[in-house]
DNA sequence: TTATAAAATTAGGTTTGCCTAATTTTATAA
DNA sequence: TTATAAAATTAGGCAAACCTAATTTTATAA
């Protein structure tokens, strides 16, 4: 079994090998992702390594192994199933559920993601808009067209967030976009790409690029 | 905010000062219940002795202070929450939802245990019988009387078991033995205590007298 | 009371997962 | 190409929470 930190490596760098960017797995993103200094990642990347979780090649930089890619779809399976259970049992506000799912995660128990699913009716996305993995590690394919690529005039539902701190939720809250929230887009500034949006057919209101980007929709 | 381990030998602590035998909590008493060396113990009472979570004096052993009391309490509160949950929620056996219980009581986040409570519909007691203490700290008496102190020819319900290890609870299991069931003394046996019970009026079984002293009574 | 056993403590060590500072390697830009 | 910057690595260290082995203190029993 893996410990809690070998846990939270292996989602980051899983993570990070969903980027459509496709950039290359370094050190140094890994430091990033986690918060943690560049020394101490080479340490971790040299543990998961001797535990075949990963394969590591300076060109090339970091990558799951079969055996790793399995461990880290459980960690967020079971992630997003907590997230569903804080959400919809607890009624915690889904800018609030990120971080005690990021403890409960690591939680380990023959079955309980199984039963954590069935009592909460096989849900398949997570209040972030993430697909939830199945017992079999399968998932859905995660939204990727954000706003900022919809074109003006065109009426959009908000479908996943790609940012989930509480920063952004907490604004999307006070602008009241949810999860189905229909966005159209009125307007693009050309200078700095901001968008000017109507929310559920709301009056005008203006986003910045970074925003538009943040918000993923299907 | 303290660790995993102090809050695991915080509640140890605790559990042992709830004994009824009122014995002294010595340093080798804590390694026992924690399964570790009583050299550990040395050093965990030294640094919870700095945070003023117990006082010690070597001949009155260990005692926890006001501050440690609370915190105790609190561990213990989710602990037997989270046993509600696994057990009516996951459908969980009862002698599984100890080990899960024993993870998920170190989750700390503002208002998990009240949201937890609520969402149970606020349970008296755990699935072993046991009082969960109010988000106040306000907690009932534990039962105490067992049934190796009931008369012959005494029918008594089983409030809560004293030994919550999974071996006691499979063997109830197995003799169909729940929270609840009535249990009447046929016979006490001299010479080793052993007990003759009928169980829900169903037929004679023979149960030690340790068996006895295991199951308790209201 | 004194010998013996039990309990507590000390001394020193290990593993995990971090860190800083220094150094080396690799990339990039003039 | 060479200087500079960025990234990766090494070296050494630290705190937490354990451990074993040795020693000291305390209890108990002859
Ligand atoms: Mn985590
Ligand atoms: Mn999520
Ligand atoms: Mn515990
Ligand atoms: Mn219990």
């Amino acid at each position: 079994m893996n410990t809690f930190s070998e846990e939270n490596y292996l989602k980051a760098i899983f993570r990070l090998s969903q980027m459509p960017d496709n950039k290359k797995i370094s050190t140094s993103a890994i430091a990033e992702a986690l918060g943690n200094n560049p020394a101490s990642v080479v340490d971790m990347i040299r543990k998961l390594t001797d535990k075949q979780l990963i394969e590591y090649d300076k060109k090339k930089g970091v990558k799951l192994t079969t055996q790793g890619q399995k461990d880290a779809i459980q960690i967020v399976r079971k992630h997003r199933l907590w997230e569903v259970f804080l959400l919809e049992k607890l009624e915690y506000r889904w800018d609030e559920i990120h971080d005690i799912a990021e403890e409960l995660e690591h939680i380990k128990y023959h079955d309980l993601a199984d039963r954590l699913e069935k009592f909460l009716g096989f849900p398949e996305y997570d209040p972030h808009g993430d697909p939830i993995p199945k017992a079999n590690g399968k998932m859905a394919k995660s939204f990727s067209a954000s706003l900022a690529d919809g074109k003006v005039g065109g009426s959009y539902r908000v479908a996943a967030v790609r940012d989930t701190s509480s920063e952004f939720l907490k604004y999307l809250h006070k602008l009241e976009i949810n999860i189905g929230t229909q966005i159209k887009i009125i307007e693009q500034i050309a200078f700095d790409h901001s968008l000017i949006i109507s929310i559920d057919n709301g009056e005008a209101t203006t986003v910045s690029s970074k925003f538009g980007e943040n918000i993923l929709i299907s």
